[in-house]
DNA sequence: CGGGGGCTTGATGAGACTCAAGAGCGGTGG
DNA sequence: CCACCGCTCTTGAGTCTCATCAAGCCCCCG
């Protein structure tokens, strides 16, 4: 199996002051987002801060992994692997998402820290029957995974009938949504991850990705301000590049 | 928007004997499967049979739908359409499934009668007053959403990194395995769909998926006994062809 | 027997992959 | 400070898979 050499996973375990979940930055809209004060308190009994170096592995797929987790901090991707070593993302997971497949025993595929990463971890034994008390935790639990469900199926979408030039402007267009911000000309972004991993997200080798994104850059849809950061002058442009709307036209 | 014309959505409401939850053929495997016979009751008051079709629209994307349900019997697609009418299958729902994504208001996608369908259908506000007070409907729901989840991020990792022979030795893998029977030479299955809804399935066009098919029959990895219904003389043999097995060798 | 839908098969071409080379960029150490 | 290295990224040339366009077949049904 050729697989892409990655870091040893090199979690640690933050030192106190362990932060508390009043002031978390995830709280409105993580897995813990209907807990009410007494449920938070069992909850911050059985979690724990880790931090992942970017490109650590979090867990392998196949690998029986231990706990569950909030993204608190950095982006995480999930990633499958065929046997002969063809990849395909399966996932680009930002703060607040949930990572570990409650009731899954056995990861169903590679979860790796794009970036730095902190992750809110729950031991899965003790989430699993704090789960089975409290209604809250499984409800929002349900929401996430629906939401995931909705995202998974909108991407079969993009990787099974869109073309190379719209599938780079729809992941574009996801990025500046989820992390851009507004600047005075156009909305400005960060790509979280490499050439070669948007290619295994969007089902592309990096070579297209990278013609497409320069053809995109000479059409002056977007700039480049750096190799990662990149600008957007006019997003209903770029949208209507990504083949999701109906309206080409300026009539 | 190019759309197929099906024909018009014509539930019809099956008189009684309304068939008790006790004998019901996916009582073991549906939203139901942890309930005990006090909820079935309460259940059993809201739900009522459904018949749709060959061929009826479920449910419309973007349609406001006033219902969920399990399917009883019968094959439901679930597909996406983007504005210039290209479509993506993104779920092909077995008896036992569930449909109409609770807690979504808004159908994501639309949700056809692939064959004659009967579901067991909810209303979708007194489903969710239910399962407030349900922990058993929840926990079953969460359970088969993560089973959708799992399944739709395979599914990209099929129209992302496979071939056209791939993607088509792996879908009559699917459909052997979920509704194939033993015979004396082989699996024998029934297709439950079209050449054309099999290549919104895979991404590929129905010329590709025909094309493969009587490649896959030229080298007797099946066998036609009518356009629908096929035979796999060997399975391992065909699945080696599927991509997701690492031996292809002899040795 | 004629019609229509679903399916098959062939010819052609476009779009994306593969292979290959080189440019940009950040880090490291002499 | 600069030279070098490694990695990511870009660009070009050639190839191949699959989409497109176009007939024609099969089979069921009236």
């Amino acid at each position: 199996m050729i697989r892409t050499q990655s870091s040893e996973a090199t979690p640690r375990i933050l030192k106190s002051p362990r932060p508390g979940c009043e002031n978390c930055a995830i709280r409105e809209r993580a897995v813990c987002a209907y807990c009410g004060p007494a449920e938070l308190t069992q909850l911050d009994k059985i979690k724990s801060y880790r931090h992942y170096d970017k490109g650590a592995e979090i867990v392998a797929e196949g690998e029986r992994s231990p706990f569950v987790a909030s993204i608190v901090t950095g982006v995480v991707s999930l990633s499958k692997t065929l046997p002969d070593g063809r990849r395909q993302m399966v996932g680009l997971q930002f703060p607040s998402d949930f990572v570990g497949g409650a009731f899954r025993s056995e990861a169903a595929y590679d979860a790796t820290a794009a970036s730095e990463v902190t992750l809110c971890q729950f031991d899965r034994a003790a989430f699993d029957t704090i789960m089975a008390q409290m209604q809250s935790i499984k409800t929002r639990l349900l929401e996430i995974t629906l939401d995931d469900l909705d995202a998974a199926r909108e991407w079969l979408t993009l990787l099974g009938q869109k073309n190379a030039r719209e599938k780079v402007c729809t992941f574009l267009l996801m990025i500046a949504r989820r992390s851009g911000r507004p600047e005075q000309d156009g909305m400005i972004a960060e790509l979280p991850i490499t050439r070669s991993e948007i290619g295994e997200y969007l089902g592309l080798t990096i070579e297209t990705v990278s013609r497409q994104l320069s053809k995109l850059k000479a059409a002056r849809l977007i700039d480049f301000q750096t190799t990662r950061r990149f600008v957007i002058p006019d997003i209903a442009a770029l949208a209507a590049e990504a083949g999701d709307t109906e309206d080409h036209s300026v009539l």
